[in-house]
DNA sequence: CGACCTTTTGAACGTATTCAACCGATGTGG
DNA sequence: CCACATCGGTTGAATACGTTCAAAAGGTCG
């Protein structure tokens, strides 16, 4: 396998120097029967006797730094992305200048299939920390989907449970007041640690109340008055970035059928 | 090719009393080069001098009948359909009982993607007119994708296509006010059948005020009164559930952005 | 015709947004 | 080191928008 440690794109936050990746590549063995993502990723499509084909022909490792971009809208796509470990948010950018932060994603999932459609990118991709990302390049994807049913499978799944997920969301924004969405978006999160071995009841997330806004189709303001009403209720400790949830089933109650 | 004459399931309207679909079988040859969606459709992946085996070995077409359903929301996914002619709805049900339309689908659409991801449908299609669909079986989708690289390019681009408009789809929803959300949909629909063929400016559908409401996050009072304004001001002719679009730029000055 | 459904419109209400001020943390430059 | 600017977050007050409740008109179908 091959490593590549580079600046994993380029920097969002400061007026957005352009800083091309470095890749000056170092070997480095660190096989996907390492990995601790791997039950969600590709080589779970696989025979173990495989992986150590995966590992030569398909991953190259790449970190992206916080705050910097794995990819952007507009640029060409050519792979995915196995999120191998931190965070990403990804976000779209409208004719008006309004962000809108689309999805959160968290390590094991798979990103960058937004792209596949029209071989481009349609929105950019951000990591919440110092994260690491598998390169699956989309002609590899390709040619083992052919060859190996059970990795066509496994993509199939992939990009139907995408349209599942997106279906979620549509009826979460389509229904529900502030509080049921906020709550549903919290219960999702701790829903999704829990299934990846964290703390369900605890996390942190670098965005900030506008990027959670943008994603539920409200206000920073309501947002934060939101926040404040579940502590006040005993439903949640915030602390700037990081929340706590302390009465789960009062939060599912207050989301009201959406979580 | 085998053409089925059914039902084409249960119907919806009428406290929905279970009628199966009858399955006479009756053979006809209406191959794919007659078909007026086959441009957007599987045979369009392959070389005319392959089509006769998809006539044979893939498609089977079966009518819907106005206001019955192609399938159903917890059934098993084992096939894909395509859309020969007429058009769906596709709603889901949440636990309180609210439905809430997800899409409207026209000729030439592939149907029933939102099952692969769990074998199980998770939401009901439902004919807005006479309806014909062609019925592609997973299975041999998924052998003729690992055969021939056009089917599985056109296939991954056609999931791809689903993520992409679902997102779309989410920043409509997060964004705009009600009126940028309806004109957003109008000229969504617009560009839709332009693109197959019919008329941009005037169309009809079977589909109440209700389930656009439930469809944009809008009550049905909501959705009225922007019908009404829109015609108040000359964008639109409204009759009943027949539009034509008569100002398309100002309807897109109300999109404000969103079209 | 009568029952039912859809649509429209009005009025009152409720919720989220907007505008604005303030706080605390962070970072910068003199 | 401190003054100052910036940014994210919080909170209040006024406003705007969509919902809800209500009534009535028009259509459709038995």
């Amino acid at each position: 396998m091959i490593t590549v440690t580079s600046t994993g794109g380029n920097r969002t936050r400061p007026l957005g120097i352009p800083v091309v990746a470095e890749l000056p590549a170092r070997a480095q063995a660190v096989p996907c029967g390492d990995c601790a993502a791997r039950e969600a990723c590709l080589p779970a499509a696989l025979p173990p006797a495989q992986w150590g084909m995966i590992n030569q022909a398909v991953c190259v490792r790449q970190h992206v730094r916080r705050e910097y971009a794995l990819y952007r809208a507009g640029e060409d796509f050519n792979a995915l992305y196995a999120l191998r470990g931190g965070s990403f948010k990804s976000y779209v950018v409208g004719e008006d200048g309004r962000d809108q932060m689309t999805a959160i994603h968290l390590r094991g999932e798979i990103l960058g299939t937004e792209g596949i459609a029209a071989a481009r990118h349609t929105s950019t991709l951000v990591a919440l920390e110092d994260s690491e990302v598998c390169v699956i390049p989309f002609g590899v994807l390709r040619r083992l989907s052919a060859e190996y049913p059970t990795v066509q499978k496994w993509f199939h799944r992939l990009l139907g449970g995408q349209i599942v997920s997106n279906a979620g969301m549509i009826a979460l924004l389509g229904t529900g007041r502030a509080e049921e969405r906020l709550a549903a978006f919290l219960l999702n999160l701790s829903r999704r640690f829990a299934a990846r071995g964290y703390s369900p009841r605890e996390f942190s997330l670098n965005v900030t109340r506008h990027d959670i806004g943008s994603h539920l189709g409200l206000s920073t303001e309501t947002v934060s008055r939101a926040f404040s009403r579940f502590q006040r209720e005993g439903l949640v400790r915030v602390w700037k970035q990081r929340v706590q949830l302390i009465d789960i089933a009062g939060l599912k109650r207050s989301a009201g059928g959406l979580a």
